[in-house]
DNA sequence: ATGTCAAGAAAATCTTGA
């Protein structure tokens, strides 16, 4: 079984380079981050195509995320992420496919540093601390997956020493990204390539694409249950060099299941 | 600091977020 998570940046505008990936590919299941348009905008038609069913949660203009799965149930769905009922920032899909709990996230970028912004990055991430602690209880195995806006070592930066003041290298992301390791979640591309350098985004400024300037800010945390079925996992970097293509690649991982 | 994208407001460029 084949996972795949792929920050679009705007699903309208990405629609060509989608489908292409998703023909090309075939996920069994693709989370999506930053669809950048309204629950009506969303283009299911052209999804159903492809041969998908989808759940989403849209948002005009930021945000927003969808679950694809081909040839499989989506059951027990939970949109957005529990614990405050006042934010209303659609980045966070749950649900069960093929006995797998798959969580969709778009974790807040979190820049400036030191200001609201950053403390709502801060408050997502305790809150989402919670629900996979929750998520540790059932007999299932976990996959969280997303654009976590956190470059969770220096390996994961061309240059580290340009992003320590930013919001997705602080020490306080770092740590809140390591404290999920702590609880039993295992980066899933840094266990299968201890050494490797692994980019999942590159800027769309000053060419970053052609000289490999990226960052590893899309991940998979596996529980131990969901790490025993890893098989493999990589980077579709190609796509990040097509035409109108969003300026994250997208990642996968493969499952005995 | 640099300078790329796309959407939205508003009416051609400017602002915003990433």
């Amino acid at each position: 079984m084949k996972i795949a998570t792929y920050n679009v940046n705007g699903i309208s505008s990405r629609l060509p380079v989608l489908l292409r990936w998703l023909a090309k590919e075939q996920p069994d299941v693709a989370c999506l981050q930053e669809l950048k348009a309204p629950d009506e905008k969303f283009p299911l038609m052209d999804i159903q195509l492809a041969g998908y069913e989808a759940v989403w949660i849209g948002q005009k203009s930021w945000n927003g995320v969808a679950l694809l799965v081909k040839g499989y149930e989506i059951t027990n769905v939970v949109k957005g992420l529990p614990g405050d009922p006042a934010d209303e920032q659609s980045r966070y899909l749950e649900a069960t496919v093929n006995g797998i709990r798959i969580c969709c996230l778009y974790l807040p970028n979190g820049n400036p540093a030191q200001g609201p912004k950053f403390d709502y990055k801060l408050a997502w991430f305790k809150r989402f601390h919670y629900r996979a602690k929750e998520l540790l209880q059932l007999k299932l195995p976990v996959v969280l997956a997303g654009d976590f806006n956190v470059i969770p070592a220096e390996a994961d930066a061309y240059k580290p020493e340009r992003w320590v003041n930013d919001a997705l290298f602080r020490p306080e992301t770092r740590a809140a990204f390591e404290a999920l390791k702590a609880f039993g979640y295992t980066d899933a591309l840094r266990h299968l390539n201890p050494d490797a350098v692994i980019y999942t985004y590159w800027d769309y400024f000053r060419d970053a694409y052609n000289r490999n300037a990226g960052l590893r800010i899309d991940h998979f945390l596996l529980n131990d249950s969901a790490l025993s079925l890893l098989q493999s996992a990589g980077v579709h970097t190609q796509v990040r060099g097509w035409e109108k293509t969003s300026d994250h690649a997208p990642v996968w991982i493969t499952l005995q299941a």
